[in-house]
DNA sequence: CTATATATGTCGTTA
DNA sequence: TAACGACGTATATAG
């Protein structure tokens, strides 16, 4: 069978392989489940990443993570593309009834993705311009360790009390407040100084749950969003 | 141009797309990218989504969601890719300057996927066998709802006391213990009884992280993982 | 390896 | 539509 062969040899030379057809899924791991029957593009890449991806949604409806080892065989004359990991252990089977179509590329990238807009942006620009946050603010350190975690921003403001930034590239919900509230409740137990920290939530806009959170915990919120790729 | 055609017969007639060449990508919308030249895969759906992959990755180097609008046009000789969406507008444009292969195909997909070993199964098994929490645990309600949200299952213990359940499949972390410890204050607040909620995460296990916070809040946490597929 | 938090997260469900 | 939380989340980073 061509494709059988197009998936070993494939495989074998780091290319990535893809395959359009009728086709079963089962699979087991962390999780388990089956899918019946149906057309799917299954995707082969030279790190060990398999995807079966349906007709609909951004996400493949199964897959197997980088990493993974592929193997094809034949079984009653059908393809079956088996795709095994440890650690944890996982398993999934594509086994194909009708092939539309199998091909393999050589997949030849130098190039990375240049992203913005994203959270270390936003630090950024709080960095460049403390005052964005209020007048007088000044960072001290970003990724402060606490024993709850590390802080993204830390800092003091004018009257030199501590100040605990958490910042989120969008719009905040509870998780957000919950998280700075664990971060300024740990610094206030270690610091054992008499000012309480401030903690302060840096978002461009938070839900409503989130500003009663907020004010409950006595934490405060700044509306600042990451810079446009433009600025 | 052969390629152009088949985007464009085959996103007019609900196909799946696939595309393999050397092409730059560019993405506008909630962020921002560049990608340079390298080799790719990109993949049209029928429900509007698009998908850039490299050769490494579960996840796709670009994309866009489903209910975007594909478009396919030709710059310069160079087959150019145009995805958009609004609401938030977001826009992807693929310029290929070399294209190894272009296929289209009719994914007829009759089936869904069914995974066990989520949530809702361990919370089923709770249902089913509430001694598994503690012996006279009763549940009284699934979703039961408090000005902090949803708590997954709220009961009562043999003594009579409220206890709120907030199941994770997987072992669980300092986000989880900031999730129930809300509901429970939620309660506390809202119930105004005497005696105070109890709350218990259920999960298979907790990083120490999680169990110091657990202890700090006065929270519990019980050993338990969704039932394998065979059970 | 585990632990922790981000993500253009996506996805489902519900108000 | 927005909000909220689950997800086989994946991914990067620190320890």
């Amino acid at each position: 069978m061509r494709a059988l062969e197009l998936v070993r040899s494939g495989t074998e030379a780091d290319l990535l392989v893809t395959l359009f057809g009728r086709c079963r899924v089962t699979y087991e791991g962390r999780a388990a489940s089956t899918l019946g029957p149906g057309d799917r593009l299954v995707v082969l890449k030279p790190d060990g990443t398999a995807l079966v991806h349906a007709n609909e949604g951004h996400q493949p409806v199964n897959w197997q993570p980088p990493g993974s080892t592929h193997a094809g065989r034949l079984a009653d004359g059908e393809l079956v593309i088996e795709s095994t990991r440890e650690s944890p252990a996982e398993r999934l089977l594509v086994r194909f009834e009708a092939l539309g179509h199998a091909a393999a590329f050589d997949p030849t990238d130098p190039n990375e993705l240049a992203l913005s807009g994203t959270e270390a942006d936003l630090r950024d620009r709080i960095l460049k311009s403390p005052s964005l946050i209020e007048d007088g603010f000044e960072p001290r350190a970003t990724e402060r360790q606490t024993s709850a975690g590390a802080v993204d921003v830390y800092g003091e403001d004018a009257d030199g009390r501590a100040v605990v930034l958490e910042l989120k590239r969008r719009r905040a919900g509870p998780d957000a407040v919950s998280q700075l509230n664990r971060y300024v409740d740990a610094l206030d137990r270690e610091r054992h100084a008499d000012a309480t920290v401030r903690g302060i939530l840096v978002a461009p806009s938070v839900t409503d749950r989130a500003h009663r959170l907020l004010a409950e915990r006595g934490l405060e919120f700044v509306s600042l969003a990451p810079p446009d790729s433009s600025e």
